[in-house]
DNA sequence: CTGAAAGCGCTTACAG
DNA sequence: CTGAAAGCGCTTACAG
């Protein structure tokens, strides 16, 4: 069954008997526009009476503008980490925008979709702009999209890309984990990366590693990294190889918590101990470090605050073009629990 | 700086020589409509030439439908567990919508707004259709939106509903688990809810508990039943109080994984062994199961396959109004861990 | 097989 | 301070 007719703004403007222009005027709160208070009240109260909202399409059509974003989400091989931040993620975009009085359309970007199938929203501008998280590449149609001044927002980072991001601060991360290990009296402190080092995050991560060491004066020793590749298979292996050496290190920061849980276990089939023999710090603050053996010290990263700014940067496009900062970092802090071997603050179990 | 200017359906119809209707009809695949071969191909060469995409707005608002349905995603007490579920739950609900042509709007609705501020969204006919997402309860303003015929999908259950649903079949799950741990040889088994009972899961599981052991022969105890609060807190001080009875249970149903953790550690503190003194079964199967000491058996929610349905039945109203399966309960299934003691098929670290 | 015209329900200069 | 009219860009009976 059809629902009843809906009432349209001339129903209101007619039991108000004013014009539609009108209705408009008031029910928007268009400002500079006075009217009087008599007429304002009696058209709030036809309104009311009739049950009457107006319909977003027409709104949309008339305006020339949705009131929309998109989240275009990106589905790769990193597809488990990723999810982990999504609810957190969403949270802060749809927080930020809904102060804006935005709508939210979630697109998740399937491996085996064409990679410019998320331009379909912006073409048929079923949205004002698009936030994108994790594209793969700086892709042409991303390029022409941005250069005809369609709005776009990064989640992560593309490098020398001129359009606008927003991302952890991956640098300061791993700075802080290694320094944390150094102040704990390590001079030979491993690295295993979150990622293959065609991804952007872990490049940095390994820069920072390396600022870090050679800053206190430790030596950058390339036998003592290995390449992760998110999941914790990789972390096992990788540390298995960190262990077979001469001489291993003693503490190790690994870029991803995920991969970290696969180092930590890799560890324990040594028969050596965690933070005992080697200590480690992991990367992202996921749920599952605090139930680890030992509980894993890591770096955390701000998941609502990430979509929270990039949202806010997609706001500020939308209203004023380039925004004052188009790429922003955010800042990350070190969650210090058991694996670092810090007796201090550890959260034991 | 504006974009240049989009072509429209008046552009591509001069430039082929035709009118918008025909323009509209080749491009839109009208069936039943026979046009030559060669206009055809002269519209789709024009609408290419221009980069003519139709515009949604317009769209919408002409056709009466949007082509939309809202996720209206419930944050209560229990966000940290319902927000471990999101991921592959929208995974499921987009996978879904997309083979039909529909895009999603994702409205989280926090604590402090009022119960009702989702409604602007079928109102202002954002959406062609709501799935809601752990409503509270029933209230008048759904019960009046569903009466209109507003196409209104239930992800949960809401006693004596109407309303169509999709829900997992916590009866079934619990009945898994507590048939697992009698065919282990446990006579004396215990549970800890997963939420308080007001809660309409946490009344099934709690059911399915008392049936499967009327069922099996054995006493039902209301002794060796505690209610939990969807944290780890909650289960830590539950799992304390049942073990602090003179003849404590040999196992534990804990009806979800995140107080099953507190549990865990309940037991431990207490000096004892899982699953050697106590046989633990969560429910949820959180990617976290598999770290904690030991990894938990537990009932697994399948959250992608709950999207799909969810959404299928939304696709099903929209398209013929009342559903043929009104109430949808998809089944569980057990993962068999360490924490239950079952040596054969568990994966112990 | 194709076109002229009305309509979807708003907003917005433009007059008065 | 308020209204008549045009316009947003499509789709869809209705004719021919």
């Amino acid at each position: 069954m059809p629902s009843p007719k809906r009432s349209t703004s001339y129903d209101v403007a007619r039991l108000a008997g004013v014009s539609r222009t009108t209705v408009s005027l008031v029910l928007n709160n268009v400002p500079n526009v006075h009217i009087s208070p008599e007429t304002r009240q009696r058209i709030l109260e036809a309104a009311q009476q009739l049950h009457y909202y107006p319909h977003a399409s027409a709104r949309r059509l008339a305006q020339g503008k949705t009131a929309t974003v998109a989240l275009v989400w990106h589905r790769g091989p990193d597809a488990d980490y990723r999810d982990a931040f999504l609810p957190a993620l969403l949270q802060g975009i749809t927080r930020a925008l809904r102060a804006h009085g935005y709508h939210l359309i979630f697109r998740p970007l399937e491996p085996d979709e064409p990679d410019d199938a998320f331009l379909e929203l912006a073409q048929g501008r079923h949205a004002d702009g698009l936030i994108l998280s994790g594209p793969r590449a700086d892709s042409p149609y991303l390029h022409a999209l941005h250069e005809e001044g369609f709005p776009l927002v990064l989640h992560g980072q593309l490098p020398d890309s001129e359009i606008p991001s927003v991302d952890v601060d991956n640098c300061q991360g791993a700075r802080q984990a290694v320094e944390h290990l150094i102040r704990l009296g390590h001079r030979r402190i491993g690295m295993i990366t979150n990622a293959p080092l065609d991804y952007v995050a872990s490049r940095q991560r390994l820069e920072g590693y390396r600022q870090t060491l050679r800053e206190a004066g430790l030596p950058v020793e390339e036998s003592l990294v290995r390449i992760g590749n998110f999941d914790e298979e990789s972390g096992y292996h990788a540390m298995q190889s960190l262990l077979a050496q001469p001489t291993p290190p003693t503490a190790v920061f690994v870029a991803s918590d995920m991969v970290a849980m696969g180092a930590l276990k890799a560890v324990w089939d040594r028969g050596l101990r965690v933070p005992d023999d080697v200590a480690i710090v992991g990367f992202d603050d996921l749920a599952a470090t605090r139930f680890t053996i030992p509980p894993l010290t890591t770096v955390r990263v701000p998941a609502f605050q990430l979509g929270h700014e990039t949202a806010e940067q997609m706001m500020e496009i939308i209203a004023h073009g380039a925004p004052a900062h188009p790429h922003i970092l955010l800042p990350t802090s070190l969650v210090v629990r058991a694996s670092c071997g810090a007796p201090a603050t550890s959260e034991r179990r």
